[in-house]
DNA sequence: AGCATATCTAACCGATCAGTTAGCTAACCG
DNA sequence: CGGTTAGCTAACTGATCGGTTAGATATGCT
């Protein structure tokens, strides 16, 4: 099974290095090599990184001379917003009122106070 | 290397089973025996998957007699939201607002003269 | 006590992941 | 042309993942 879009976005971000590539791309375009630089990895390494990106519409790549350039597509991060703003939301309300919590837990009786 | 936060919180909501759970705890507290319903999977299995949000802060355990009711958590995904509105904004600004055009320009002036 | 229910742990398995080294291809430059 | 540089693929490895089954544990019911 292929995994949707937002699954594919998310586990591309859920890794530290790939974030920092992404947010060293905010900088402007940068090429395999230099992007490279900042990691003790292997080039092989920063290229399996940048094929995830690229599967997940994080970047695309442009060609110059012997160079493929990197470029920042931070479009597909919107879905993923979206989607975790759900969740933003409930935060908010849960939370600034914790009142509906203590509701829950006295509906469910006051056996569960207990421990 | 024990992973960061933010990579534990964007892993956590990177599998689709994972992201059901949470959606479903937003309509309130539910046993493992409810979560794990609406899935074809084992009981070991969603227990390893809410093992996995508890990781990551996203749900807390409580207890009633035999039950180990689950509660959303949402506040890690704060940082989560915090992350990816850096890049929603760079996406509105460069984008929308165009000033990619002039980004373009500098970042393939830079890389031309690097090396 | 004895049984049923809800949940978790342990052990295992196949697939995927994140990294390596070695070697290939393509473009530039002398 | 030959050599250098940038980037990629291939093949391998150890670790992690997502699932399974079997069995342990804890609580409630009668």
């Amino acid at each position: 099974m292929q995994p949707d879009q937002l699954s594919l976005t998310l586990s591309a971000i859920a890794d530290p290095t790939r974030r920092a590539i992404l947010m060293r791309l905010m900088d402007g375009e940068a090429s395999v090599k230099e992007l490279a630089a900042p990691f003790e990895m292997s080039i092989p390494a920063i290229c399996k990184h940048l094929k995830v990106l690229e599967g997940a519409g994080l970047i695309s790549r442009g060609r110059n001379a012997q160079l493929r350039p990197c470029r920042l597509e931070a479009q597909p991060l919107r879905e993923a917003v979206g989607w975790i703003e759900e969740f933003a939301s409930f935060w908010d309300t849960s939370l600034n009122r914790l009142d509906g919590l203590l509701e829950r837990l006295q509906a469910t009786d006051a056996t569960a106070k207990k421990n």
